[in-house]
DNA sequence: CCGTAGCCTCACATGCGTGTGAGGGTGAGG
DNA sequence: CCTCACCCTCACACGCATGTGAGGCTACGG
């Protein structure tokens, strides 16, 4: 598919598609005519991109995870040097302590919306209030 | 205690504290000479609004869930106008939608480093080689 | 054949979190 | 008194993800 189609696709805009291939996030196959030629399952790989940069991985960082995620996960781990495996490690453990403080946070902020709902919607009930 | 000890404290350059006061995420009251002074409980303060910075939340949103985690929950709930609760709703689905993401890409890179770490070390002894 | 819609490259611009440094005050210790 | 370690404000700069637009090609439909 061309990069229009891409772009509708996944909600992401052409000059963005371009610049994660610049950054060797995605790759394109060129037609005769010069315009880029992407695969079906760039798709999602795309929205993937785009979760992982909403939660704060820059691009480096996501160049480097991506190939974690392909579906012949058998055949591709000779080309892991020892460094590239530690950078792996540490940055997935950066991920779960961003999980863990997203979910303490998205509780917290659940909890707040419950007792406020809670508290405001019906006539207002004291006793709910109090709770915690 | 003053900008520099809570600098220490949180892993946090003095420019940043200034910049998140700045942005009204913390507050400061003023010695006579004009130091900033901060309460004890600045310090957990600081790390959350660090930790929800590198998960990819803005200080314009930190700002607005940051009261929802305030110790004494119960007394500031008459301030919730109808707008910033669905700001407040919208913004933890996202979280949750980010948590989700996280997850699922920390799994399969925990995967491929288990994967690797299985098939690659057993040759010459793996412990050897995984000590650090 | 012309219009128009899609693509190309290139380059400048913006918002945000962050660094850096200049220029200057404060206050405790030698 | 001077130094040194802190603090202050202000302003410029950077990296990164993103927007915008200029200038120019391609190709299909009327």
């Amino acid at each position: 598919m061309r990069i229009g189609e891409l772009s509708e696709r996944t909600g992401t805009s052409r000059r963005l598609l371009r610049y994660y291939e610049e950054q060797g996030l995605i790759v394109s196959s060129r037609s005769p005519n010069g315009y880029r030629s992407y695969d079906e399952n760039l798709v999602d790989r795309v929205l993937q991109i785009r979760g992982l940069l909403d939660a704060g991985l820059p691009t480096r960082i996501i160049k480097q995870i991506l190939p974690c995620l392909n579906k012949p996960r058998v055949i591709h781990f000779p080309d892991a040097t020892p460094e590239m495996l530690s950078t792996l490690t540490l940055e997935r453990d950066r991920m779960t302590q961003r999980i863990e403080c997203l979910i303490r946070n998205r509780d917290a902020v659940s909890e707040y919306l419950d007792t406020v709902s809670a508290g405001a919607t019906p006539d207002r009930i004291p006793q709910a209030s109090a709770a915690r």
